[in-house]
DNA sequence: GGCCTGCATTTGGTATACCGTTTTCCAAAA
DNA sequence: TTTTGGAAAACGGTATACCAAATGCAGGCC
């Protein structure tokens, strides 16, 4: 256990809220998220709410008009094109600096793996994926690398999600490409150099962008 | 004209006061920021102090405790390691991403150059230093590149500020260094590919890295 | 019919007040 | 001298209230 200061506060409970409310679609693109009715919605008050919106702001999952006003974020072509680019720069680097320190951590991603392998929906597939990749960040030992890069997670959530909404993409078929991909990972960090771990992220990132023509 | 709101917020002008401190030395590294008492110095109320603490901490000026208290950052030399690897990561790609646009905005560029060149201390070559290669970030076309980067910008200028401080750096040697520099660069945003492009800012950064030894 | 105008309503920005928790500091005991 | 106990002060989290600006709609004007 770690970030749990004993009773989230309710600006917290508000941004999660909020959150699972974007990413699981209720709350669709362009939505005005006015402050007033978020609060009665959430049973706080408005300084909490003020907060959170500011908190998914950062996550991407929330953008304010020019006098202020905060809706759920659209999200374009572009938009993949951009969190690609980004991806390609910081997981392959973070994959040569995670290399070193990964023989310990690998135990992390093997249960993340052994969990995978028992997902029941493609939703539950998409958030290990990001987990997966974010237990190798964590690895890296460069906080504000992961800190950049957990500023791109929540809109890769809010893409994929999206995206199965929209095509319905098999599960079986989705799991078994993505465990295949992340079990050579684990077995490239334990047996060979940072070099070729960061080599293989990229392969593996470069794989994932075929994604993209999937767009609506 | 283009970000003004015609009147900015107390929330912004409070950051902005804030920032000033923290990046002229006023505001010593580990000080405590209490909500109350900067709100009476700044002749505000808690709120908007309160927003201007959160986004100074998305600055990398400032962060908080376990139990929500503010302090003014302190950097280690790990700090400085750390915002080099991203720099290495992220200005060479947006060199790389910016030179087709470059040819255009070179004027910005040279602009910047001229001014540099009449620099007359040591921070404002630093200022302008920071200007110049946010200017390319900014031609690269990706907005979350470009804010990612700017979320290392003012962690960069605090680390500067308080090395030009504890060293006397000579403002004649930094300014040439500095203008010299730069001037390569933008020749060869004119005239070479975009891989030329990036592969000399990859140079460029490796060679602010020499700066590193200056810690104290 | 389309466009401008003005008012009612909504919305965000901010001040103030209250409460529970954390810090701080001093005094008493080991 | 150091440690510890506890009380007072400081601080952050949140609710509420007020105001100015922005929005949206309806009615009038061209």
């Amino acid at each position: 256990m770690q970030a749990s200061p004993l009773s989230a506060s309710r600006s917290d409970s508000a941004a999660s809220r909020l959150r699972a409310d974007i990413l699981s679609g209720a709350a669709e693109s362009g939505t005005l998220l006015a402050e007033s009715a978020v609060a009665q919605r959430l049973g706080v008050s408005r300084v909490p709410v003020r907060e959170a919106l500011f908190t998914l702001e950062r996550e991407g999952l929330v953008e304010f008009s020019a006098t202020g006003r905060a809706f759920v974020k659209e999200l374009t072509p572009q938009d993949f094109e951009e969190l690609f680019v980004l991806r390609l720069a910081l997981e392959p680097l973070a994959s040569r600096l995670a290399a070193p320190n990964l023989k310990e951590s690998t135990a992390r991603l093997e249960k993340n793996l052994a969990v995978t392998r028992c997902a029941k929906s493609v939703q539950e597939v998409t958030r290990l994926d990001l987990e997966f990749h974010q237990i190798i960040l964590e690895a890296s030992s460069n906080g504000r690398l992961l800190r950049l890069w957990q500023s791109l997670r929540s809109e890769l959530e809010l893409w994929l999600g999206r995206l199965h909404r929209s095509h319905q993409l098999q599960t079986r078929e989705t799991l078994v490409e993505t465990s295949e991909a992340h079990e050579i990972i684990v077995d490239c960090f334990k047996s060979q150099t940072p070099a070729a771990c960061e080599r293989l992220m990229r392969e593996h990132i470069l794989g994932w962008r075929e994604w993209l023509p999937l767009c609506s």
